[in-house]
RNA sequence: GGGCGCUUAGCUCAGUUGGAAGAGCGUCUGGUUUGCAACCAGAAGGCCGGGGGUUCAAAUCCCCCAGCGUCCA
């Protein structure tokens, strides 16, 4: 079945009729009789280019973006929707996307899967937001934006339980009320396209709505969810009704602006100070004036018209793509060549461009995000290395630092959100510095994978191109630029390269998709019900009283090693392992019956205790937990929270926790950051973290709902990650640090005694581990430590304050000493063959040295060296040694008469059967071995003999 | 999370089919020069990232680990 008609009341007042697109076939509503086309086709051209569509609007930039954007937000104020400040850019909130790519997003899953209430009910938002799917097309197809504003408003209903606020009558009359009213448009100008609309597991009915042939808005009627058994069907997918209703709005702030700008292209409506500014930078006039003829302005309204109809797949072959613009706009009387018309369009796209990936940079850095070569860091980090290309390619002089500057100024205001002006500017100077060292490394990696390449080739092989692209980070188009400067003048890309190496990247990707498997078999715990977990009310009670629900055998690959059963209780005081904290070990009691829990997990709420024995089911047992361990590990957790904040606070607000672990050992704590840490920072780390220690009395423990946690603390709550569900607890300790923890805290942090920062290390670019040891553990630590150095000076003999110094000393002895060994087993060989002994003997005016050594094939090399590298002693040189299993080597002075009359290669075949071994190598120097070094003797004789001495 | 690449002298990097560890810069000594720069001659400086394996023989081939880089999700 699929979606009914979108017949509304307001159509009908309105004076609008259904009609189906004679392009599309989509239905929609309009009130120009005429119109054949829904609006959002290739025939429907953009409208508004030179001839704003909204009036009132005078202003550009910021300012533009700030009164359209109160206009918008009043509007529905009065309408009777709250305002919700808008959320993070980073959805940190969320472990299935990395960027807020929608307003929805906010609330999303907890909110439209209805676990978690909204922050206000009908709501309306102006929520920014980062797409990057799209991020090639930006800067040239006039209208692409990687980060825009998603105006909207949100209703949340709930029929089952009577509480509808309002559904499609009621939101299509705002949408278009706002439109015509306070935005002035010409109703004619609308059209209200029916397009179901369905993603992430759900669906529903859907508008778009389109005014001057851009779609400046889409109006979602969420209230499916994917069903197998579903009654509805879409793209695909069976869908059935929810039990939410939920209306999801997305108008676009920037086009919004645009219609009311009618510049030729979106960026000159949002950004035009910047783009005025690059221009000039850039020399961007002096390209422009070399064509007087050329109206400018006029071609790049009809470029803009052309790209709004033409709708351009990513990847499509660059030169191709110019032929047809040529031939689009000879059609509407722009004559121009493909050389003018590369000449003004790519430098534009870069001015058109930067000042979007700056907006976007910025936000997300605003945010405490620290670039990174993995995960959401790597997203900041591209956009940076986009910019930087892109500031290359046009020749400007100016640093990634000045462009932030100037962005931060002209278009933020100077705003961010979180991180500070001054950790922006220093995160995207190392970022400048990186980048300027990869393209340093670039030329001698370009020397070397050109080595085989002909200086006057055309092409590059496309497997170095590939490698260059994926493993060195150098984009074809700059590998180009960097061959010819080193030296391979007349190389070209070959047109339609890109788009392969995109197709190639995709293709890779589906593979990797396509091969991940989950192979997780866990216990069905869906017969119990959720444990009562009582290891919150008093963090340090022992012993509790339960009664067994169940215990089942485990096989040996389900649960810890050593456990036969896991044991289901209907409450515990075992704290299974979770947040990074492992899981509590302990006894359970039951009458005479004793047994060991190994470890506790948990699922789906239930707690798993894994034990080394069975217990009767339907009975009462006594619990006791392993009060030593679980100390330990509050010790290490509430530690781990103190040196989080203390990082923060000493480091910056981009410090974020991006994973811990908590053993009985130690703790660790992974940290978003853009330096190494030295031992400096560490020591500060340190000291802040026992001060805390020192003067916090207590901690604040606290459980909010997830609607009151996020507004009373933000979304730096969620260091651990994702919150699961609607109930937030949260750890707050003093004005230190207050996150939400679902571990077990210490109540006064004076418990824990001391905290020591072991070690730093790095877990991924921009990521620090920190080794935290704390309570006894670190009283450990001082102990281990103490032995080691003092087992250490013992063997030196001295004391432990002397340490580096000695062993300083007695490594650099030791240096000396092998190396005059060296040169001592040297100068033995030359006077064992200089004194015209056993050794050494003459043939025709080359002298014969053979004898026995001692020593590995190295120190015979350098014995050989002494022997047959001098040109005016012309030698040939058999060297044996009894060295493991036997080491024959045969050497002759190069280009000398030793060289002409003997061959090294075919002397040691000669001898090396002697010591039953073989081996090679080149004419004047041959090596091998054997495994039998009685047989020395006899090689060097026979070497002899075949010499005739 | 997945793919790929890199790790060699104080620094920047070469190192071919496994067979004598190299260059440039820097350092030191001597020469030349009023002095400096420059130049000439010479020298010192290497656990070839760590650990296993294959081999008579590994910087080189295989496996594991670590660090760094890079592309993609």
């Amino acid at each position: 079945m699929a979606l009914p008609p979108i017949d509304l009341a307001v159509f009908h007042a309105n004076g609008f009729v259904r009609k189906q697109c004679s392009v599309t076939e989509l239905w929609f509503w309009t009130c120009d009789e005429s119109r054949e086309t829904c609006g959002d086709t290739a025939q429907d051209e953009y409208t508004f280019i030179g001839a704003p569509l909204i009036d009132g609007f005078e202003q550009r930039g910021k300012a533009l973006k700030d009164a359209m954007r109160e206009a918008f937000l009043q509007f529905f104020e009065h309408a009777g929707h709250h305002r919700v400040e808008p959320y993070p850019v980073l959805a940190r909130w969320r472990d299935d996307i990395h960027l807020t790519i929608a307003s929805i997003a906010d609330f999303q899953p907890h909110v439209t899967s209805g676990m978690v209430d909204p922050p206000a009910n009908p709501l309306t938002i102006s929520q920014p937001c980062i797409r990057l799917t799209d991020v090639d097309a930006v800067g040239r197809s006039g209208r692409h934006l990687t980060t825009f504003e998603m105006m909207a408003h949100h209703v949340f209903n709930r029929p089952d339980d009577g509480e509808v606020i309002y559904w499609m009558e009621e939101c299509v009359e705002q949408c278009h009320t706002m439109l015509t009213k306070t935005f002035g448009i010409d109703a004619n100008e609308i059209t209200y396209v029916e397009n179901p609309w369905c993603g992430g597991g759900n669906a529903g009915a859907a508008v778009e709505v389109i005014v001057g042939g851009l779609e400046l808005a889409t109006l979602v009627f969420m209230d499916m969810e994917e069903h197998p058994e579903g009654d509805v069907e879409l793209k695909g997918d069976r869908y059935q009704k929810m039990a939410l209703q939920i209306i999801d709005t997305g108008y676009g702030l920037e086009r919004f602006c645009w219609a009311a700008a009618g510049t030729p292209t979106i960026y000159e409506a949002i950004y035009p100070e910047t783009v005025a500014w690059l221009k000039e930078l850039s020399g961007f006039e002096t390209v422009s004036n070399q064509w007087p003829s050329l109206d400018l302005e006029r071609l790049l309204g009809e470029m803009s018209r052309l790209n709004g109809i033409m709708n351009i797949e990513a990847g499509v072959d660059g030169d191709e793509l110019v032929s047809i613009f040529l031939t689009r706009l000879k059609q509407r009387g722009i004559e121009i060549t493909a050389e003018q018309f590369s000449g003004i369009t790519s430098p534009l796209a870069n001015i058109y461009a930067i000042p979007d990936h700056l907006h976007a940079l910025c936000n997300m850095l605003g945010d405490g995000l620290v670039p990174s070569n993995a995960k959401a860091g790597y997203l900041a980090r591209m956009l940076a290395r986009r910019v930087l290309r892109m500031r290359d390619e046009l020749k400007l002089d100016v640093t990634l630092k000045d462009l932030a500057q100037h962005h931060l100024d002209v278009n933020l205001d100077g705003h961010l959100n979180k991180q500070h002006r001054e950790g922006l500017l220093i995160i995207l100077g190392l970022e400048e510095e990186r980048y300027a060292e990869m393209l340093r490394k670039g030329k001698n990696v370009i020397n070397t994978q050109f080595k085989d390449v002909d200086q006057n080739a055309t092409d590059i092989p496309d497997g170095i191109l590939f490698t260059l692209n994926d493993s060195h980070g150098l984009a074809p188009d700059i590998v180009v630029n960097l061959a010819r400067d080193a030296g391979w003048k007349s190389v070209t890309l070959r047109t339609g390269f890109n788009a392969e190496m995109a197709e190639r990247h995709a293709k890779l990707a589906k593979d990797a998709a396509n091969s991940t498997e989950s192979t997780t078999t866990s216990l069905d715990v869906s017969a119990y019900p959720a444990t009562t977990a009582s290891y919150y009310d008093d963090v340090y009670a022992t012993t509790f009283e339960a009664s067994v629900l169940d215990c089942k055998e485990v096989n040996e690959r389900e649960g810890p090693k050593g456990a036969s059963h896991v044991i289901v209780l209907n409450t515990s005081h075992f704290y299974p392992e979770g947040g990074g904290q492992e899981g509590d070990h302990g006894v359970l009691v039951q009458g005479t019956t004793t047994v060991r829990v190994i470890d506790t997990q948990s699922s789906g709420g239930v707690i798993l205790h894994y034990t080394d024995g069975l217990l009767t089911t339907g009975k009462s047992v006594a619990g006791e937990i392993d009060w030593i361990r679980r100390k330990q590990l509050m010790d290490h957790h509430t530690a781990v929270h103190i040196v989080g904040g203390a990082a923060r606070h000493l480091l910056g607000p981009h410090i974020f926790q991006a994973g811990s672990h908590l053993s009985v050992d130690s703790g660790r704590l992974d940290i978003t950051h853009y330096h190494r840490l030295g031992r400096e920072d560490l020591d500060a780390i340190e000291t802040m973290s026992n001060m805390i220690l020192a003067q916090v009395r207590t901690t604040e423990k606290s459980e909010l709902n997830r609607k009151d946690a996020d507004l009373e603390h933000g979304f730096d709550l969620y260091q651990g990650g994702a919150p699961k569900g609607d109930s937030i607890r949260i750890l707050k300790i003093a004005d230190h640090d207050t996150q939400a923890c679902g571990g077990t805290h210490h109540d006064e942090p004076g418990q824990i005694g001391s905290i020591r920062l072991v070690r730093s290390t790095a877990v991924q670019d921009g990521v620090e581990r920190l080794h935290i040891v704390a309570g006894h553990a670190a009283l450990t630590y001082a102990r281990t430590q103490d032995e080691l150095v003092r087992s250490t000076s013992e063997v030196f003999g001295i004391h432990a304050a002397d340490l580096p110094k000695t062993a300083e000393r007695f490594f650099s002895e030791w240096k000396d000493q092998r190396k005059q060994i060296e040169h001592l087993e040297a100068e033995i060989v030359r006077l064992r063959t200089s004194g015209g002994g056993n050794d050494t003997a003459e043939i025709d005016g080359v002298r014969i040295v053979i004898m026995e050594v001692d020593g590995d094939l190295k120190a015979m090399t350098k014995m050989l060296k002494e022997l047959t590298l001098d040109a005016n002693n012309p030698t040939l040189a058999v060297l044996g040694s009894k060295d493991g299993g036997g080491k024959l080597m045969v050497a002759v002075t190069e280009g000398s008469a030793a060289s002409e009359r003997y061959n090294a290669v075919d002397m040691l075949r000669l001898i090396s059967p002697h010591i039953k071994g073989g081996g090679g190598g080149r004419p004047t120097l041959a090596q091998g071995g054997g495994s039998h070094p009685e047989g020395l003797g006899d090689a060097l004789a026979a070497a002899k003999d075949h010499l005739g001495l």
